[in-house]
DNA sequence: AGACCAATGTGGTCTAGACCAATGACTCTT
DNA sequence: AAGAGTCATTGGTCTAGACCACATTGGTCT
């Protein structure tokens, strides 16, 4: 993490015009957000969890610069998840991000299964006619009804993820009203529909936070966000549904075991990872 | 997208102290640079890639705002992949995110399977003495010395990812020189050293552009890229090397395919990541 | 023609400050 | 005491404008 350090006072390069013409080529040129980046990241290094920083305005100050500079460095390091400010009360350090699984189980399982307390919200549920896009992924033809699910997950009474699940109306009926803020979806589709999902394919990409998925996961418009996209096809590999989640990037990142084809089935080591390097996770310099 | 259309001269709400008690309560709010985005947005889809938008200054009249505002929405879009903006020329619709699946297969044999043409840069090659964390990592004590591997990957010559590969340096003698540009390091270390590498964990999230990676990948210092970090062992388990991947998340997105137990294959014991959320991270204050 | 160079226009960084919105402690009233 | 209102403080949004670094253009000189 150090690579940040030093260096910030003598080059000011505000006010020069002559770039004099001895400087060197390759010298790397520093924004100076990033250069208070790193001061702010070596002070947080020293504080725990839920302890604040000093207000904004004062580290302008402190640090000879704008408040919409200091405000830039404190953003990207609340992207990192290494720090939350709360409007009105002050910015305080973070706790490391949670590991998601990549696989290709419900949701509820998933978090039963590590221990963590998995509630749903169910926000919306309404049909809509598939356009081309959804009708192809669906096996549908265009305008053929479509549910739309959409899914506040929670883990321990913390805001996860925005999942929203559209499904073929006419493959599922009575599906909507067998919904409820417990029920596994995916424990519906098998026990009552027979349907087993099999394979998938996720993508992954980061996007800016919309303002109403940015309020209901209780962060801030325009932060990155990981948006997973799920197609999941059943046992005769017919597509049954198509999953958008956003997940807040700065607490979440994604975990997947990766297997070769060759290799013999060594035994899985239970590895403990997943854990955040709090000292320099950049390789740099 | 619709949904953020009209309505912005009217309040300024600048100047405004009093909130006017008839404004409905529920309504959501949206910040002016999110209006803006749509209107660009609306904009862009009549833009054929590569076609330019007026200049940001311009922009900035046009919507009665001001610069920094309308490069907000600029800079969204552009992370969203929908932009490219260049210095000292203009600002440019974008061709779609490139799609990077997920597997545990060399970076020269995924790009070949694509029909893409591979390309790598050695950007370094060295040896460091393993921290506590990579010795963690590789099964080291701290301390050994360790191969650090520099990479830029590019695909028909767009820089796509910085790769930083690290290995035990005891186990691979003589490496560091039988690296060059085009040589795959897979093949290096099946066909010379006998090492096959059989199962992987891959940690996907999202961070904010650093100065030397920004510059590297030719993008912008703080956007978000996807950091991949892969941790692969062999046959026998045991840990081989430890990889960092920084990929611009304006033009990739990865994309992974998933099995379920039930249906045909027995893959997929969970590495049971847990990591607990520690439940209250709110400041304690 | 061709090479060079200066002017102009573009996006990139930074400043200083206004106002908004939420918080939380304090005071006053009941 | 308990509750309600007030107000200073904090982070959030936006403005207007300065200056920088880079690209492009068009003119000038060779």
């Amino acid at each position: 993490m150090k690579a940040v350090a030093e260096g910030l006072a003598p080059p000011r390069g505000q006010g020069r015009a002559s770039p004099a013409p001895g400087a060197s080529p390759e010298r790397r040129h520093y924004p100076k957000y990033y250069l208070v980046k790193g001061h702010l990241s070596e002070m947080l290094s020293g504080l725990a969890p839920g302890e604040a920083l000093p207000p904004e305005r004062a580290l302008a100050e402190r640090f000879a610069t704008s408040r919409t500079t200091v405000r830039q460095a404190l953003r990207e390091l609340t992207i990192e998840g290494h720090l939350v400010s709360v409007q009105g009360s002050g910015t305080f350090a973070a706790t490391p991000k949670v590991a998601q699984p990549l696989e290709l189980t419900s949701y509820t399982e998933d978090m039963r299964r590590q221990g963590l307390a998995p509630r749903s919200r169910l926000l919306s549920v309404g049909y809509l006619r598939a356009d081309d896009e959804l009708a192809r992924r669906l096996g549908l033809h265009r305008g053929a009804r479509a549910l739309r699910i959409e899914r506040l997950r929670m883990a321990s009474d913390e805001p996860m993820a925005i999942e929203t699940t559209h499904l073929a109306a006419a493959r599922f009926p009575g599906l909507a009203r067998r919904l409820d803020d417990s029920t596994s979806l995916y424990s519906l589709l098998a026990d009552v529909y027979g349907v087993q999902l099999c394979e998938a394919e996720e993508t992954i990409e980061t996007v800016p936070a919309p303002p109403r998925e940015a309020a209901l996961l209780e962060t801030t418009v325009g932060y990155p966000m990981l948006l997973l996209s799920r197609h999941s096809r059943d046992s005769q590999g017919r597509p049954i549904e198509y999953v958008q989640s956003f997940y807040r990037g700065d607490r979440y990142k994604f975990v997947a075991q990766l297997r070769r084809p060759g290799g013999a089935e060594g035994a899985q080591v239970p590895g403990a990872p997943a854990r955040r390097t709090a000292a320099g996770r950049r390789p740099a310099s």
